[in-house]
Parts: structure tokens; C-alpha cells; sequence
DNA sequence: CATGCTAGGTTTAGCGCTATACCTTGATCG
DNA sequence: CGATCAAGGTATAGCGCTAAACCTAGCATG
């Protein structure tokens, strides 16, 4: 159906090989008068290269996957700040003339599987438990490159891409602390889905230690990353800590169902409580008061993401394993001092 | 470096094609014994089939495109409720074991070239302009099942699934005007972008019509689906038309502009001015007052668009050409009945 | 003048799989 | 009892492309 090499060939009088050296730019086989001649019929006759035929002769794709966890029958849920270095990403794979794979991933055997079976040329992981990475074998992904958004694995088959979410954390607890915050608490997921909330705990451990608080586990809080579980806690925390004046979170999302919940319970913010969210997500503007945050370099993420699979590719001598973006503090409206008492 | 069908032939003993008919599940040609030994062999060497190779020798890739306007050299902007589409899409087509490629379009050629080189058996257009679709000709969609999301596109090559876009502006419009609204003004992006726009428009102006309220259309303005212009339209509405007193938008995220543009101004909501939005997107219960809106049937779409890609990829004689899905008025605490006078 | 080298090609041998035609063997049947 | 047929396979010929080895003239070189 397509045109081929082969039709392309015929038509210049010229071998298939020389076709498929000019079409891939190995200037050294080619006179310049046959390269164009060749590029003119291929340009009228519409020639384009079959990727799965490339695919099988060079192995190599020139496929990156996007793998993401997908809960049994569920699907993806990819929340709004992944979806913009989801853009990015393909952004940056596209001037590369790489291609994106889109994958949920429920079982742990199925990364290997797409990437066998589509013969990968590497994959980013997105939003996957750092057990899951630590477990990846050299044979499951022997030859891909692997990136893994946000994680601390322990792999070294892994090149990760994170945020300096310790540094956050000590930014968003410094702000409280100095704003004249006392009894501040932390809220976000459990810990063993990933480092990067122990790493944002950390942070936030660190700072009060700095300042002399003396750390109260009881203000240490899991709430799930969603609007339901933050207004839950948002209504619970004025009647079992009533002395907490203020509260760093690890999402934008859990923030603002906190704040409903202070709000339902009768605690304005900031003036009662104040509130650190974490992303900068585009909603963290449209709400009210708008929320201070801790924003990350998204498009930073996507462009090292990249960089770090092509370093790989190239089969340079010793690439960076990680790389930790710089976070910035926005300060808007939902962190003040605390109360007078 | 992986199995293939070959070393599974070997060991099994026997050959190559009564591997593959095993593999590929058909029945009639194989003995129950046979199959269950290589079945054993095949789970045992980890053997996984290559795309690559299948896609070129079967002609079909069980690949899905996943088409995405990029302008330029910007990268993808997937709005929050169609990256649900896109997660539910990955889901059902994961289901028929599919898979989904995500690439984003700068020229028109790129569908053409995206579609013949990785030999896609289907595809979805997100977000596209009408105009876009209708120039897809025939040469270059042969054999692929097209499927158009919120298109309204005169191309009979296109299958299309959209919301009831008509119905959706009833609702919101009847809903405002059932209220005690006679001055009610329509905010959305340019008509000639999308039908889609010009259906909602249809349906606000039908309703106007029914209820002998006089169309004025001084009270249409063209609102970029956008925060800011949103905010811009919210500000300046009061002051060019003090007599409105509802505005039915295309998108929750203009709605949820316009009423802090509204704020700014100086007019609450509902108390001065109501408003309905468009989507029901997560945002629109996380502002306060809650948004009013237009719900579609996300997962809906999602599925259908799968059932008309499948039902023409299975040559089905008349498949329906366009599904539209239902949509429901949710109301909740934007809109109210206008201010005394 | 044999030798090498370079430019500009061509030939060959697959990559891993599927479609299709073909081949046995034993049972069935008029 | 020869023809027919189904069950259970096998052999062959690609799909469209690339890597790698090979060829051939024309020219410079010691």
C-alpha cells in the first residue's frame, strides 16, 4: 500500500541501500547529485520509512515508554502536575524524533513485557513505589534506558529525576518558623510508597531542630494526596490538636480539602491556621484565599529526564544517576503569623 | 538477546508456525497436548512476542495514536478533563490489548506520517479544529479507524464522539432562566475553533427563544477557555453590562475566572450575578461557592470511542459514524435566583 | 608499475514474525 | 475399496528495513 525503499530505489535507478542512506542522512556513501535526486522522489512520492521495519532491522525504536501504575481495573490516574511533564516530555522525545508509548502498568511483569515486546529504546517511570524500581533487574531492562520521575530507589539500573524535596520542606517549614509558627504539623502519604515524602519529612524535621521546637510525632499526620482525605483532616485536627497553628502538607490538593475542613470546623486561614501546600498546581491560584506553595521546575524535570535517557542511549562514560531540581518557595495567601493569644 | 518464536520451536520440537499459532491462540490447528507443552516452554523462557516484527508481517500494529495539537515548538496542553479521557482510553484499549501512542501534531502531514509509519490501526484526534479533520482525506487514512473526539466534522472518515453539546446549553440556560434570569450572557471561545461552541450557543439561544426572552448579541463575548481571560471578561462585564445578572460559560475554569473577576468588581456570586460552568471538572467543588455546572459522561466517551474504533476495525458493515453522550445539569452553589431590584 | 586509497556505490544476509499453500495420517462413507 | 475429509501439523515466501561486507573505477604515491 505505503511506497517503500524499494519503490523509492526503482525509481532513481539506484540500489535500496543508497535510498536508505540518504533517507537516514549518512552523507559519506552518497554523491551530492544522487542525494537529491533521491530526496526529490521521495518527497513527491510521499515516502515514509515503516517504524516497526526500522524497529526490526536496527534494533532500535526509537520508542520511549511512558509507564505508569494502573491499579487493577482502574485506570491511570495521572494527577495534574505529572500531566504537564507528561507534555513536556513528549515535547522534547518529538524534537529528538523519538516516539511516546503510553502503558499502565498493573503488574510488576509488565514493565519487562513492554519493553520486550516493543523493543524500547527506554522508558520513564512515572509515579511508581520505589520498591517497584528496586526491583527491576539488568534482565528485565537489559540495554533500555530507565528513567524514574521522583523516586529514591537503590537501583542503579535506574536514573532517577526528583525535586529537592528536602530542601522544599526546609523552605516551606522555615517560612512557618519564621512567620512565629510553633506547633506545626506535617500531613502526607505514608512513607513506604515514597521517598519523596520521607525526604519532605525530613526537611521539615530538620528545620525544627535548627530552631529549637522540639519535634511531636502526634503532629505528623498520613493523609492520603486527595481533596476527601484533606478535608477529613482539616475537620479532625482543630479538636484533637487545637494548638496547631499551622500545617505543611506534601500536596496542593490535600492543602485545599484541608482548608475546607479548618473552614467547616471554624478555623479561618490564615488567620487561625496557615497552610503550605506543595506543587504550585494551576488550582492553587484559583482558590481563596490562594495558596503558598512550594513550586517545582516542571519543565526542568521533563527536559533532565530526557537528557539523563540520552546520555544513556549515547552510552556515555558515566552520566549522572540523579538529578535533584532546585524548588522555589510562592508565597500568596494562606500563610501568616499565627494568632495572638 | 530476547527469545523468539524460534528457540521455543527448537526446544518444543516442533515448528516455528505451530509456535505461533499457539501463541496467537488459534485453536484449530494444534493438539491439546502440544499446546499445553509449548505453553510451558513459553511461560518458563520468558518469551514475549515482538511488536516490531508482528506489526510488519501481519500488517496491523495493534497501535493507537493518540493525536494531540502541539503549536509549534510549545509543547502539549491537555486540559485536566480530557487527561481522564486519555486514562480511560489507555484502560479499554489495554483491555483489547492495544496500545497508545501519544503524539503531538505541529502540521497536518504529521497525522499522515505518524499513521503510515508505525502503521497505526487506529487513531484519536483530541482537541482538534474541525477544519483539521475535514481536510484528512481518504489517502491519507486508508485502513486506519479514525475517531474524533468533540469534532463536528463534515468528513465522513472520521467516526466522532462528543457530549451533547446542545443539550448541555438547554440545561444550563433553562436552569438559569427557571431561576428568574431574563439577562443572561454567554462567554466562550471563537465559534470556528469547534462546533462544539457553536452547539452550546445554539442551545442557550433555542432556550432564550422558547422563553420569549429577546437574544442580545451584545451579550455574547468571546472568552478565551482560559483563567485569565476569564478573570479579564469578569472584570470588565458589570461595568460594560450592569443589567446581567447570569452568565452561562463553556468551561468551568473560564467560570471560575469570571467569578473572581466578578469579585474584583465588586459583585458576588450568586448574589449579583449567577454562574454555570461547563465540564464538572474536579476544580469546580474545590472553589467557593462550589461551581454549577455541566457534567459530561467522561468514561462514556472514552468507551465509545473504543467501541467505534473497534467496530470499524472488525469491518463492521454500518458502525455508527458519531455517538453523542449524554450530559447532566449539577447544581450546586454558583447559581441562584437574580438580585432583588 | 604494483599498491593503496577513496568516493560512490551494490550485494548479501538477516531482524522476528505471519499468511498461505502444502503435506501426512487415519477415519468415514457411499 | 477408492474417494473424501478433517486433524495436526510443516515449508516457503515474504513484510520493509539496516548492518556489514564487498565491488569498481579513478587517482595519487613511492
Amino acid at each position: 500500500m505505503g511506497v517503500t525503499l524499494k519503490d523509492i530505489a526503482a525509481e532513481a535507478g539506484v540500489s535500496l541501500m543508497t535510498v536508505s542512506n540518504v533517507v537516514n542522512g549518512k552523507q559519506a556513501r552518497v554523491s551530492a547529485a544522487t542525494r537529491e535526486r533521491i530526496m526529490r522522489i521521495v518527497k513527491e512520492r510521499g515516502y515514509v520509512p515503516s517504524a516497526s521495519a526500522r524497529s526490526l532491522a536496527a534494533r532500535s525504536s526509537r520508542l520511549v515508554g511512558l509507564l505508569v501504575p494502573a491499579v487493577g481495573e482502574s485506570s491511570l490516574t495521572i494527577d495534574p502536575h505529572t500531566v504537564e511533564v507528561v507534555g513536556m516530555l513528549e515535547r522534547e522525545l518529538r524534537r529528538l524524533d523519538y516516539h511516546l508509548m503510553l502503558r499502565g502498568i498493573s503488574r510488576h511483569g509488565e514493565i519487562t513485557e513492554a519493553l520486550r515486546s516493543w523493543n524500547l529504546d527506554g522508558a520513564v517511570l512515572l509515579g511508581f513505589n520505589d520498591v517497584v524500581i528496586d526491583r527491576l533487574t539488568a534482565d528485565d531492562v537489559g540495554g533500555v534506558a530507565l528513567v524514574a520521575m521522583d523516586s529514591y530507589s537503590a537501583n542503579p539500573l535506574a536514573l532517577e529525576v526528583r525535586s529537592d524535596d528536602f530542601g522544599g520542606a526546609e523552605l516551606a517549614t522555615r517560612h512557618l518558623v519564621g512567620l512565629g509558627h510553633r506547633r506545626i504539623a506535617f500531613a502526607g502519604p505514608a512513607f513506604s510508597a515514597t521517598g519523596v515524602v520521607r525526604r519532605r519529612f525530613e526537611g521539615y524535621r530538620k528545620v525544627l531542630a535548627e530552631h529549637g521546637i522540639a519535634f511531636d510525632p502526634d503532629l505528623v499526620s498520613e493523609v492520603e494526596t486527595t481533596h476527601a482525605d484533606g478535608l477529613a483532616y482539616g475537620r479532625r485536627l482543630p479538636r484533637e490538636h487545637p494548638d496547631v497553628t499551622a500545617v505543611f502538607t506534601t500536596a496542593d490538593i490535600l492543602a485545599i480539602g484541608l482548608i475546607e475542613g479548618l473552614a467547616a470546623a471554624g478555623r479561618s486561614v490564615p488567620g487561625d491556621v496557615s497552610v503550605v501546600g506543595y506543587d504550585n498546581a494551576d488550582l492553587a491560584v484559583y482558590v481563596t484565599p490562594k495558596l503558598t506553595t512550594v513550586a517545582q521546575d516542571l519543565p526542568g524535570k521533563a527536559a533532565e529526564a530526557v537528557r539523563l535517557m540520552m546520555d544513556r542511549l549515547a552510552g556515555k562514560e558515566r552520566p549522572a544517576q540523579a538529578v535533584s531540581l532546585d524548588v522555589a518557595l510562592i508565597e500568596r495567601g494562606t500563610a501568616g503569623p499565627p494568632p495572638e493569644r
